[in-house]
DNA sequence: CGTCTTTGACCGGCGC
DNA sequence: GCGCCGGTCAAAGACG
């Protein structure tokens, strides 16, 4: 009956019902978040096959791929295998005019701990969704032990061309985070249609070295009219799987 | 044998 | 109403 939980042609609305001052205007249409990882991969000469390992630590399964308009790369779709009944979905793009730079869109979210982390205090329910009807989704925290940092860094100096002059910081609708990586990882969230502002991108060249000095830009981030508190909610969860991004 | 990758076709939404 | 684009599902094949 319900066990096999096949929700396939019933469309089983997410879980993503956090956000009940929703107008019954547009449904879920496109409310999901959506957060997209720029990952600049560094390629070692150009001709390499080794770039295709910079996701997280769960497994994903693709689903499909089509060629995008306007960029030359096509792009991937993955769904996650972890487990049957995780929503969470993510979209591997090459951009179309660095093939060295990822554009991973991440939708939805895992409803389940990650994957085995470890393999000695992994002993929690690998399927225990929501265990709050009241509050979002929360999953139990995927403890992110310390990574095993390698300290490859990569010497690759080898800034963004288009960093252009970042100057307009004040762009509130857009939220670029750097994160701490072998190579330049740039977090953006980007929303649905936000007022009529159109979407500026705008890559914030950062040196990060070490040391989560992103706090500050988070908390200024946030004070505007936002109102997105989940995103940063949705951000904490993705931190950790940033620091998986390695693509040696 | 099980899992994942790959390719094509289908569907939905949006724009014109 | 039609065309375009993006996204997803499904089947077959390849690989472990």
């Amino acid at each position: 009956m319900d066990m096999d939980g096949s929700v396939s042609p019933k469309l089983a609305s997410d879980e993503s019902e956090v956000k009940p001052t929703e107008t019954q205007a547009s449904k879920r249409r496109k409310v999901v978040e959506r957060i997209v990882v720029t990952v600049k991969v560094g390629e070692n000469g150009g001709k390499q096959k080794n770039d295709g390992p910079p996701s997280d630590l769960w497994s994903w399964r693709k689903y499909g791929q089509k060629p995008i308009k306007g960029s030359p790369y096509p792009r991937g779709y993955y769904r996650c295998s972890t487990s049957k009944g995780c929503s969470a979905k993510k979209q591997v793009e090459r951009c179309k005019t660095d093939a060295s730079m990822l554009i991973i869109t991440y939708t939805s979210s895992h409803n389940h701990p990650g994957p085995d982390l470890d393999s000695t205090v992994v002993k929690q329910s690998p399927e225990q969704p929501r265990s709050n009807p009241s509050e979002d989704d929360k999953p139990p925290t995927p403890k992110q032990e310390e990574v095993p940092e390698v300290a490859e860094q990569e010497p690759d100096e080898v800034q963004n061309e288009g960093s252009k002059t970042s100057s307009d910081e004040e762009a509130s609708e857009e939220h670029f985070h750097y994160l701490q990586s072998p190579f330049n990882v740039i977090i953006s969230q980007e929303d649905s249609f936000i007022g009529t502002l159109e979407k500026t991108h705008d890559s914030l060249g950062f040196l990060l070295d070490e040391q989560p000095l992103s706090c500050p830009r988070i908390t200024a981030s946030s004070t505007p009219k936002s109102d997105e508190n989940d995103f940063f909610d949705e951000l904490e969860e993705l931190y950790p799987y940033l620091q998986l991004s390695q693509v040696s």
